[in-house]
DNA sequence: TTGAAAGCGCTAACAC
DNA sequence: GTGTTAGCGCTTTCAA
């Protein structure tokens, strides 16, 4: 029944559209069983030299492409990993993006992408979602993972990697730089240059490098060195947030800030040359972030150099582990920052 | 049979890992069969209330997820689209990106992302590759297509569109704008403006927009106006690049600069700035991208807007209609640009 | 409105 | 080294 199926099927490609080939149509062919030609395919060792060399002549001639889908519900492996991440178009995901990318092409899997930042749907639905569709493995670079999403993830089996973030109770691994640390010891320049007044500025105050990390070193820092005037200005997303905010922070008499983003510090920096505030005589800044941006603006940027891409590659060799169910020899891996000296400070 | 197996499992879970719950499961729960339970999940109005609230009861407590890829297999039908891209670092590229990915979002769509800067796998086993995960479409964005990547494509029914670029002969559907207007009018700027000797400085001169617009349309503008000296740079991608390239720029007494990527603009910007040379008194520079970067660096650059974020969202709108076997209006899609002047022309 | 059953294209025991 | 066969979890006729 099915062979008279197969050979209407093959009578009408010849007249119409193109052929989906299968493992039974290549099998058929070359007068093996399906699971010779399925050995061929998945390079197992276990067949005649002569048969594969059979096998793989039919392939070629019939354009055979294993279909994945089915493969990966035969195997329950789809070679595929998924990547949450809020926003492709600021550059610090991309660098991650690209790290993780790279890994993951070289052990095979490709990445289907998922975007947090739209509102159309929740974190934990577009998690959920990334699981339904059997993701061996997932990188989560978001900011902080709700409730229901952790739920989630602790109820299915699949491996998730912590990328330039981590959550509070270090149950995911997670690969980060110290953020504590960096902030001191950019706090500590900008101190030793003689400003007092001390500024952060963060994008997302809710998020886990800033609330967790970023503040806690910026107010112990400030109640170690006896500094009373705290200044956290949250919300500066992009280069016009920082631009506006400018006039903000010179009213408050601020002279030292650390920017976590570097487009924000640019448009800080823009705005002071045009108020004609002198960096880094008056206003002296230090960006978390360095894309670009930071060696772009003038003057150029000190910045931490956190380094990004390895971030993400080293998360994706992680999770690749995870997914083959090797153990960690550490759950969560934190890579060195620089503290780069540029024009923005003396 | 199959049910002593089930009820094994079902044993086994309550002590070990987390359980898959199948459709199976939940119609055995809800007293239904899979086709009902598969209906109430597929939203088909043919079940009747009370039937569907006593299965939605079941998959709730049963915390019922449908496997995609079961989905998929079964219903040829997978809701990804792949996503073909150079470099998610190259923000032209991330902004078309987001594009897109909002109206995949909007339509219920997943995105398979591949990268074909890297060497590591040809730009036809990438594609490849995706066609066998059964994507059912494909954006494509990448500079250019070569000859095996077409043949697959033209092999498969899975529909393709080419978002920010096309091919010479117009056989895919695409979304652009017209690369060669936008070029012969920021040219125009420049000679309006006094300047003669004009010249081009692109990142991959075998790009569709490069090789078989940019190109030819500064060839003609050259010829109309009777200029001789004839500037074409390739290979300028990064802000070094532009930096480094303007010793030569100097070297062949070019007054007037059209770029392709904003990066390297504000390279040779910066480079002139160090060099003692007045922007736009002594050269003019044009970009014709337009990031974040056209703002920051300081003359701010006069730019071609293309409104990438669209093309990106027109095209994943098109390919949802050809995956809907919709007929489109338009093919190829050209998408209006604008010139913005500001302080890198006069 | 519901159920039975035949696939979707492949993998992986197991048998020979 | 190769074939047989029973699934993987779902959709989709077709019949009732």
């Amino acid at each position: 029944m099915i062979s008279y199926k197969r050979v209407f099927l093959q009578e009408c490609e010849k007249f119409m559209q193109k052929q989906e080939v299968t493992i039974y149509d290549v099998a058929r062919e070359a007068k093996v069983s399906m699971a010779t030609v399925s050995r061929v395919v998945n390079g197992n060792n276990n067949v005649r030299k002569e048969t594969r060399e059979k096998v793989l002549a039919v392939i070629d001639r019939l354009h055979y492409q294993p279909n994945a889908v089915a493969q990966g519900l035969a195997s329950k492996r789809t070679t595929t990993v998924g990547l949450i991440v809020p926003d492709l178009t600021n550059m610090h995901f991309a660098e991650l993006s690209k790290g993780i990318d790279d890994i993951a092409t070289m052990y095979k899997y490709n990445i289907l992408l998922s975007s947090v930042g739209n509102t159309l749907l929740n974190e934990d639905q577009v998690i959920q979602n990334l699981l339904n569709k059997q993701v061996d493995g997932v990188i989560y670079m978001s900011n902080l993972m709700n409730e229901k999403a952790q739920e989630i993830f602790n109820r299915t089996n699949t491996p998730v990697v912590l990328a330039g973030t981590a959550d509070a109770n270090q149950e995911f691994s997670s690969v980060t730089i110290d953020y504590k640390a960096a902030e001191k010891e950019a706090l500590g320049l900008l101190l030793k240059n003689g400003k007092k007044n001390l500024a952060l500025v963060v994008g997302d105050g809710k998020a886990y490098v800033n609330k967790d990390n970023r503040f806690v070193a910026y107010k112990d820092f400030m109640e170690e060195h006896n500094l009373k005037n705290v200044h956290i200005y949250e919300d500066a997303k992009t280069y016009e947030d920082g631009y506006e905010l400018f006039k903000q922070i010179k009213a408050d008499n601020v002279d030292g800030i650390i920017a976590t983003r570097d487009v924000t510090a640019a448009g800080i920096v823009n705005a002071a040359a045009d108020a004609g505030v002198k960096i880094p005589e008056d206003l002296e800044i230090i960006s978390a972030a360095s894309t670009n941006v930071a060696k772009i603006v003038r003057p150029q940027l000190t910045t931490v150099q956190q380094p990004l891409y390895d971030i993400g590659a080293v998360a994706m060799r992680m999770l690749t582990k995870l997914m083959n169910d090797e153990e960690l020899d550490d759950s969560h891996v934190i890579l060195p920052y620089t503290l780069k000296k540029s024009r923005s400070t003396k």
